[in-house]
Order: C-alpha cells, then structure tokens, then sequence
DNA sequence: ACCGTTGCACGTTTGTGCACGTTTACGTAC
DNA sequence: GTACGTAAACGTGCACAAACGTGCAACGGT
C-alpha cells in the first residue's frame, strides 16, 4: 500500500519480506510498480532474499520458503502485530481461570500463546482455538456445538448461544468487527451480536483486542452494537481520540 | 476459492499438488478452467510433477503417487493406507447427504478427500474434521461441543450424545477401536461408547472404516461393543476369519 | 576517489498457446 | 465377444512473449 517516495533498498527488502509473509507469494512486477524501481532491482532483491533461504525464487516472483499452506490468507495477515496484542493481553490472564475465547484469527494467535501448566479452561465456538490448545498440559477445552459459519471460522446461532449461556468464565475475549468511539463494539450481523453479548454476559470481565484497522470514528457500515467492555488491547499507533473515549468511559486501556 | 488472476507457474503447481492430497486425484480440464491456462500448460504441470515422483499421471488427470511428501508427522502414520480406505468409502456417499464423522485420524483423511461441490452437511465432534471441510464450496459443518477429550481429539459425553440426538443423519462413520468377529465394533471407555451408538442410531447406515490392526480375533482389554453396523470397509490384507464372519453377519463388506 | 545501488541493453531461458498427427477410452453395431 | 467409429486426451514442434542473467555506465552518498 504505502509506496514512500524514498525507500531504502535494505527496507525495501524488508517491505517484500512482509508482503510475502502475508500473501504467501510476491509477483516481481507488481513489486516493480509499488516500489517506482525497475524489475532488474526486484530481482536483484528476491535473488538475496533467496539466497539467505529467506523466499523461494520462481519465474515470475517469489514464494514463501517455509510453505505452510496458504490456507487462509486473513490468518498471515499482520501476525506480528497480533502477536504483540496478544502477548499484552496474556498478561490479563491468571492461572487457573475459565476463559470463553470467540472465533477470529487474533483469538487463535492468542490461544497458541496461552502458557503451558497453567490450569486453564479454554470454551471456544472456533475448531481452529479448539485444536490450538488441545492435547497441550495443562488445559481443558470445551467446544461450543452449532452451524459453522465459514466466513466467522466458528459456530454463531441459538444453539451455540444456549450452549454458552450454561457456562460461567472469568475473561472472555470476543472477536472484533470495529470499535467506533462512541458506542462500543460492533459486529457485521445480529446472530454475531447475540453470541458476543451472551458470552460477555457470562464473563466476569470482557477483554477486546483491536488492530488498528478495527477503530473507527463511526461505524459506517449496517452493525449492532455491543457494551460490557472492561479492557481493551489496542496497537500503539491507534487513533488517540477512540482510546481516550474509552478511558473516559472507565475502561482500562492497555497497549 | 478463485484462482487470482496473476498466477505464478510454480504456485499453480503447487496449488495442483494441495489439491491432488485433498481430493486423491485431478482432472486435467478442469484445472485448466479453474486456473485460466490451457490444459496444455497443465499437462506441462502434471508431466513435471509426475518426473518428480508427486504424482502418478493418469488419462485426464493425476492421481496420488504411492509415496506420500511429510505432511504430518503423526497424522502421516499409515496415511496411505487410510486414504485408500476413504476412497472406497467415499463411494458409498451420495451427494446432499447428512453425514456423521467421528472423530479420528482415518475419519479426518475421509473428510479431507470428500469432493467439493457434493451439497454435504458434515456433522462432527472432533474440530479437525470440522477445519477440514470448513469453507469449502458445498458443504455445511455442524459442530458438536462438549468437553474435548485429547486422546480422541473430539468431544464424547453426555452433552455431545445430547445434541447428537437432536440431527439425523444419512451416513454415519464412527471411529474404530477395535473390531472383533464375535460382538463387532468396541471402544475402550464407557462415554465413547454411549456416544457411538447414538451418532449409530440417530443414521441410516453406519460404515466402519478399519485398518487391520483394528481386527481381532477377540477383543482382549476391558471395551463395550457396539451393533449396527452395516458397512465395512477393510484393508485388502486383512484377517479373512473376521471378514467371513462379518459377511455371515450381513454387513457388505467393502475391500 | 570509493562503494553500493540503479537503470538500460543485450542475448538467453522459460512459459504459453496453437496446430498437427497420434493414442486412448468408450459406446455401438455386428 | 469382437470390430469399428468417434470424441476426448495426448505428445510434439513451433512461434511469440515474458522473465531472466549479465555487463556496463551513471548517479549519490559516508
């Protein structure tokens, strides 16, 4: 996306290496014209890149060395970022405690992060949070049953809900469409809405985790509306006046 | 699920290959559609994966090579032979059924091999069979929760036997622990037991997939049996006392 | 003046689609 | 069951375009 007029050359190399983290491949003239350089030097980059065994070099680009499959591209999406949201938010946790943990690929960075011994019960709707933890010592793992929604990754609907409604957790950690400002967190469609509420509901204390892309000034989009937060994890260059209507709003901010 | 439009020679091999695990074989016609090349560029492809020993090409397509690359450590146990026992179980599935999937390791090979575009409902306890279908085109997936027991990788008690009660299904497919020519299928507790036989129960035919290994003469530890069973498929170099036995039964027996 | 980076020009390699003749699979008639 | 006809799939050769590597000259900065 950003295309700085001035790119180093070893950034530029770090830029591609992001990219293709991401996609899971990269197409040498694409690179050539995001990058306002010539095609030679896009080779001259994969070429090192490929050489520090960092990409595979093919005709036409690049791939990903360590391939895993390019399952869902949302899931290589900013791992980094997640990962740094979801290392503060472990810090929230406590041993021993139940935690209801929506589907959403930031909730399976955080499940895979979630130490070992340390006594916890994880309640997911998410099979991918499910297999994060399972087998791992030192976990119990109870699955939310219902219709899997593909685009979600997990089970929404009444089913799912009264299933939720029976379980009492410490923390719960509902996956986020867009925070705006002013009213909360939203969600794309009503059966979203009524899961995330009966969990938070069930949950001593609700913890939001927020890429910055998720704050919004106000939610443009059709969206429902959910209250009950009481910590939210955001990424330090967020937009300073959504964080400080939270603050104002009593909830804990971390970052 | 579109191929993008810009795709790299090498990555549409790989693609082909991914795709050539998951379904057991490809069509060369329709790979072509799906990737906007002529079929002679993927006759190319097939040509060079076949060199190199990935696939064994066949007229109008590939299929699987004998050798499997390693994927899974410990799901590439006997992964060869399982696959070939899913493919013959796979003829017994009609499309737009309702199917029961236990969890286990062959049942997750069968899952993976089951063909888009079938109109199947997929209903499972076990999260890894729920990913393996989750978001193809053609399928819906209806998880069971309940606590997860990581030796069986699925839910089993009484709240999964619950919500087991409430769906009927086509075709059922419980995992295996052991079979023996005297009682039939068994398990090693008393919960999975329960659960089998209403997943059993709650189907219009049940298929019992097993390697030899399952087949016993009589089953020696403490384990429940289990009825009904209608189909059984089995390894071509299996124990015939017990395939007799079960053909003197009146289960088809499947090879 | 040193070094790294860049863009251009050249010849080479790789991938692709089309045309042609051949082989394979399958249904039909004998 | 065998023979035969057809259509699809196959391999090969060829032409063209895109991507590639290399050498070389120009540029800019510690």
């Amino acid at each position: 996306m950003n295309a700085p007029d001035t790119t180093l050359p070893r950034e530029r190399q770090q830029l591609i290496l992001e990219r293709l983290q991401r996609d899971g491949k990269v197409i040498a003239a694409d690179l050539a014209q995001e990058f306002r350089v010539s095609e030679d030097s896009i080779r001259r980059d994969l070429r090192d890149l490929a050489a520090q065994g960092l990409c595979r070099r093919v005709y036409g680009g690049a791939l990903l060395a360590v391939n895993i499959p390019p399952l869902g591209e949302r899931h290589a999406e900013r791992t980094e970022l997640k990962r740094a949201l979801a290392r503060t938010a472990l810090e929230l946790i406590g041993a021993g405690q139940i935690l209801f943990i929506d589907a959403g690929s930031t909730n399976t960075v955080l499940a895979k992060m979630l130490p070992d011994h340390s006594d916890l019960t994880v309640v997911t709707n998410a099979p991918d949070v499910a297999l994060a933890v399972l087998g791992r010592p030192g976990f119990d793992v109870i699955m939310l049953g219902g219709k899997l929604d593909p685009a979600i990754g997990g089970a929404i609907g009444s089913r799912t809900v009264r299933q939720a409604q029976d379980i009492r957790a410490d923390l719960c950690f509902p996956g986020v469409c867009a925070i705006d400002s002013q009213r909360g967190l939203w969600t794309y469609d009503e059966e979203e809405t009524v899961f995330k509420q009966a969990i938070i509901e069930a949950s001593g204390e609700t913890v939001a985790i927020a890429t910055p892309d998720k704050l919004v000034a106000s939610a443009t989009h059709h969206t429902v509306p959910i209250s009950g937060i009481s910590h939210l994890v955001v990424a330090a260059d967020t937009d300073a006046v959504v964080v400080a209507r939270y603050r104002a709003a009593g909830v804990t901010v971390h970052m």
